[in-house]
DNA sequence: AGATAGCCGTAC
DNA sequence: TACGGCTATCTC
């Protein structure tokens, strides 16, 4: 028998299969999918079993050296779909293998990450008579229970138990435990209202296949979700739920855990890689119908899925655009949908512009919750003039918004600030010449890191020591420009001393768990504020909230990207609805700059829909999606001159063969060096364009053996660095 | 990715 | 003619 093998080295030259023996001990345990160790070359690597068949065309075949997981290996499904995100996004297809697998599984590190047992004790055969009390408890304990773990019976008493043990009354055996603990539940169901009764129904009966859920902030979005996963968890299918990030996830798990029986698995980066290879192998083996977790959950090997979820669908987080493969949370979630004839449901307080564009033209079915659940508005928004307020500014708080600190205070209500960060970074500049501080390797700013009082590259992680006199003109006038959590935590604490503050920023929550703590303890009002970056507008849901300040709306403006009003607008109108959730109705106030702003004026009136028309005219003139789809092509090279030949060679290629597309570029990318390489960027506007792909195909082709030119394609870009 | 074979220039 | 550097090719 043979097996073709993809091999595992992402690069475009041996990107196919390769053949090779299976020796006869294996022919019966190996599968398409397995994951196996080949030579290749003089190396020897992980690769997937994509074919078995009799013969090869190829002579001299050399031997599979062995199958590295016997239980774990991807389904048809996976499969197809890994092939189906190789035409999407024009990656390898190793890598479209590679995402769908937790890294922990991969041969080199499953070193370290081992399955943990427990030791149980359960009856043997064995006749016995004479035992003691203790010995008889332990006993009887057993056969109440069928079996009974080590750390109960030390309980009991261990010298028993020894004796017990040598006389082999008892046996011990090893059980598997998982990491992660997953709370009982106690079947807590909330009661629909009637408007989110009507959108399961219409959801339920509706023959489309994606439906997008407009619900304001507090309209009980998740009701709704646990809902329709539970109308398919009894039609015995399963179920995944997407949510942003890490930051979503412990309080949608316990709300899970509280109203479900079935059991569920958390999939996000904050677990360590056992608990992930843990979890996986849970989901794998078919023990838990539910899966929530962030964007690589969607890839979940559930069989028989019956609905995937994507909560807060507007967040760019659902675009994976660091790395290959570049995909698309919902494309994957539609093809999957396609396989299993499963539903999508999309939901947001603030749908992104091109899935309500779908919506209207009824590509999706659209469903609204207008109201609040607790029968309260929608905050009250006021917004502070800060030109005006120019005088009066102590730090960065306006009079205003400093007096409903101290009024909230005083009646033992919580607040939120939001100090936004988006395009905002601590770093270093000369007071006296203006010289900035810069990566060496990067063409960026570094970045100020108090903590660990350095400046780090945020792109190739180079760090240098803080310094404090400027290498350009000599003069001690370096000074940190930026603003972090910590210097707005000092200021209000100068201005209002007994208030007690609680920071969360990546900072603060980088540490395993913090991010949960920080939620509880404010949960249980040991703080009067949650100061914080863009973490606080999400999902996040406390009672006595029923002030939320955003400190400085404007920087999210200022970023040259097509989608910073939006950003902007789904930031404020986020936060905004972290106000007044339960019985008080709340307050948002928000200081800007820019106070006519259409974003900053639409979301202080909670007016998606004339957010969403003004921005469509936009976007119609400017020709950006949703009228016009985006390719970010990004070529780098360490040689400048012959990058920007190359570039200009291929815009004009391009150009000339595409008739229906808008060509632009090449132009220096944002961050114009990175890495040592210098980077430049063609982009492409497109409605239909038949020969795309194959075009693209035929250029990555061209230069996929030339070491001194790098091809990057981001199709429907969410980042231009 | 990493090894190797082929092609050029130039150094002695 | 011998060596180094560069590039294209190959790995089942």
């Amino acid at each position: 028998m043979v097996a073709g093998v993809l091999i595992e080295l992402s690069n475009r030259n041996i990107d196919r299969v390769f053949d090779y023996n299976v020796p006869a001990y294996l022919i019966s345990k190996i599968k398409i999918g397995m994951r196996v160790v080949v030579p290749f070359s003089r190396l020897h690597l992980e690769g997937f079993v994509l074919e078995l068949k009799d013969k090869s065309e190829v002579d001299n075949l050399k031997e599979i050296e062995k199958i590295v997981d016997q239980d774990i290996f991807l389904n048809q499904e996976q499969i197809l779909l890994g092939r189906l995100m190789k035409e999407d996004t024009l990656s390898t297809l190793i890598s479209c293998y590679q995402v769908m697998l937790p890294k922990a599984l991969k041969a080199s590190i499953n070193s370290n990450v081992s399955k943990k047992y427990d030791t149980f004790y359960k009856l043997s055969d064995k006749e016995f008579t004479k035992l003691n009390k203790t010995q008889q408890q332990i006993i009887d304990k057993i056969k109440k229970e069928g079996e009974i773990k080590r750390s109960a019976a030390l309980n009991i008493s261990s010298s028993s138990l020894n004796t017990l043990l040598k006389k082999e009354i008892l046996i011990p055996f090893k059980k598997e435990h998982y990491r992660l603990k997953h709370t009982a539940n106690n079947r807590t169901i909330h009661k629909l209202t009637s408007e989110q009764r009507q959108v399961v129904t219409n959801i339920l009966e509706s023959k489309a296949q994606t439906h997008l859920i407009y619900g304001v902030t507090g309209s009980g979005k998740t009701e709704v979700y646990m809902e329709l996963i539970d109308y398919y968890l009894k039609q015995g299918k399963t179920a995944i739920m997407l949510v942003p990030e890490i930051s979503l996830t412990p309080q949608m798990i316990r709300r899970f855990e509280e109203r479900f029986s079935s059991s569920i698995a958390a999939l996000h980066s904050a677990l360590s890689d056992g608990e992930k290879y843990d979890e996986y192998r849970r989901i794998y083996r078919g023990e838990v119908s539910i899966v929530i977790g962030a964007r690589s959950a969607v890839f979940a090997p559930l069989k028989n899925l019956g609905i995937i979820i994507i909560d807060e669908e507007h967040s760019d987080s659902y675009k994976q655009d660091a790395m290959n493969p570049r995909y698309d949370t919902l494309t994957v979630a539609t093809h999957r949908a396609d396989f299993n004839n499963a539903k999508i449901v999309l939901g947001s307080a603030t749908p992104s512009l091109e899935s309500f564009a779908r919506a209207q033209k009824n590509v999706y079915n659209l469903l609204c919750l207008p109201h609040r659940i607790n029968g309260k508005n929608l905050p009250h928004i006021e917004i502070v003039d800060m030109n005006k307020e120019v005088k009066y500014i102590k730090g960065h708080f306006s009079r205003l918004l400093l007096q409903k600190i101290k009024e909230k205070k005083q009646k033992h209500e919580q607040i939120i600030l939001l100090l936004n960060r988006r395009g905002y970074a601590s770093f270093l500049t000369c007071k006296n010449c203006g010289y900035t501080v810069k990566c060496p390797n990067c063409d960026i700013t570094l970045t100020y890191h108090k903590s660990s009082n350095n400046l780090r590259c945020h792109y190739c992680g180079y760090a240098e020591k803080y310094l404090t006199t400027c290498p350009n003109c000599g003069e001690k006038a370096l000074n940190d420009l930026g603003v972090g959590t910590e210097k707005v935590e000092e200021e209000l604490l100068d201005l209002i001393p007994d208030l007690k503050i609680l920071r969360m920023d990546f900072d603060t929550t980088s540490r395993k768990g913090m991010h949960k703590k920080i939620i509880e303890s404010f949960r249980k009002h040991e703080y009067d504020v949650l100061l914080g970056t863009q973490i606080v507008a999400k999902g996040l849901d406390f009672d006595k909230v029923t002030l939320v300040g955003i400190i400085n709306a404007d920087t999210s403006l200022n970023i040259p990207d097509f989608r910073s009003s939006e950003n902007t607008f789904s930031l404020l109108s986020q936060t905004s609805g972290r106000s007044g959730r339960s019985k008080e109705t709340g307050e948002v106030i928000i200081q800007t700059y820019n106070k006519d702003h259409y974003a900053i004026k639409y979301a202080s009136t909670h007016d998606y829909l004339g957010f969403y028309n003004k921005e469509m005219s936009i976007r119609r003139t400017l020709k950006y999606p949703p009228y016009y789809y985006l390719l970010y092509l990004r070529v780098s090279s360490k040689d400048n001159n012959y990058l920007l030949k190359e570039a200009t060679k291929i815009k004009n290629t391009l150009k000339n063969r595409l008739s229906a597309t808008i060509v632009l570029g090449p132009t220096p990318c944002n961050i114009f060096k990175k890495n040592l390489k210098y980077r430049y960027s063609i982009v492409l506007k497109y409605k239909k364009e038949e020969n795309l792909k194959e075009l693209l195909n035929k250029i990555i082709d061209y230069y996929k053996s030339n070491k001194n030119i790098t091809i990057d394609l981001d199709f429907n870009p969410i980042h231009f660095d």
